[in-house]
DNA sequence: TGAATATATGAACATATGTTCATATACTCA
DNA sequence: TGAGTATATGAACATATGTTCATATATTCA
């Protein structure tokens, strides 16, 4: 946090500065000296670039439930169609888009390609994502 | 992990089993024994869904920016759209579809409405996402 | 009350995305 | 080598999604 906004900051409701950002419209700022802060903290481009694509990838059912298997046990592209009743072609397409972003990882073995997933990487994140809902979905407000 | 899949298990060859989940295609499974395994640790239908649309909504370049600019600041509406260079309605959009999902709360005060993360959510996913971007931005290799 | 301002929202539109279908590629085995 | 099988991929299509434009709602202040 920046402006650790208690007692919220007198709006002292002076123009934008025209410096380089925004000219979008004839919109205000609430409080100059707390938008520039922020600004200069901002994430680089790339990185949200990045991060939003990863979220993006995994932001699908099929690619969730793909990843939930994969998280079991190694398998290939046909038991993965099986389990998940999904044609051959769509487990494919989404298994090159979750390499893609190395989210998992294939093995050639004769003609069976088995994925599992890249420990390395974002994977956690499925995980932790998973136990966020789990609890989210128990303390929801009744 | 449930078959640890070390050498990796004689590819049985076996029908797939006419029971609930797939008549897709003619897809037959490699290891009945390790997919009867999996399907049976599966995520629940509901949680799946959650998850994904969790993720899907943290997906979009727009809402990642915001979500930047107030992990640091509690900010109005105007702040965001003029410190990201947006018009209004596009950040007013993103930030009810925020706010549906719990990821922002709002709080009014006169004209103005100041929004901040919703820390008892899934925020957490979105500063670990940035970390293991960052990183892995870093540990790509050459 | 009426003007001004901050935010919210509905409709429309262009673009992105997931699946299917058809087909190509890679590998095994007779 | 040729048939058979597992996987990969391109094209097409239907659907979803983010932004803009116009306008509605809510609040302050004279």
């Amino acid at each position: 946090m920046v402006a650790t906004a208690t007692g919220p900051a007198p709006p002292v409701r002076r123009a934008v500065s025209n410096s380089d950002a925004a000219d979008a419209c004839e919109v205000f700022v609430a409080d100059a000296r707390r938008v520039a802060a922020v600004r200069a903290a901002l994430v680089g481009t790339g990185a949200v670039e990045l991060l939003a694509e990863t979220f993006r990838v995994l932001g699908d059912p099929t690619r969730v439930r793909i990843l939930d298997a994969l998280s079991h046990a190694e398998l290939c592209v046909c038991d993965v169609a099986t389990l998940l009743g999904l044609s051959q072609s769509a487990v494919s397409h989404q298994l090159r888009i979750l390499r893609g972003l190395r989210l998992v990882r294939s093995r050639r073995e004769g003609r069976m390609v088995f994925y599992t997933l890249d420990d390395d990487h974002i994977t956690g994140l499925f995980r932790e994502g998973l136990r966020h809902v789990e609890e989210a979905s128990k303390g929801e407000r009744p």
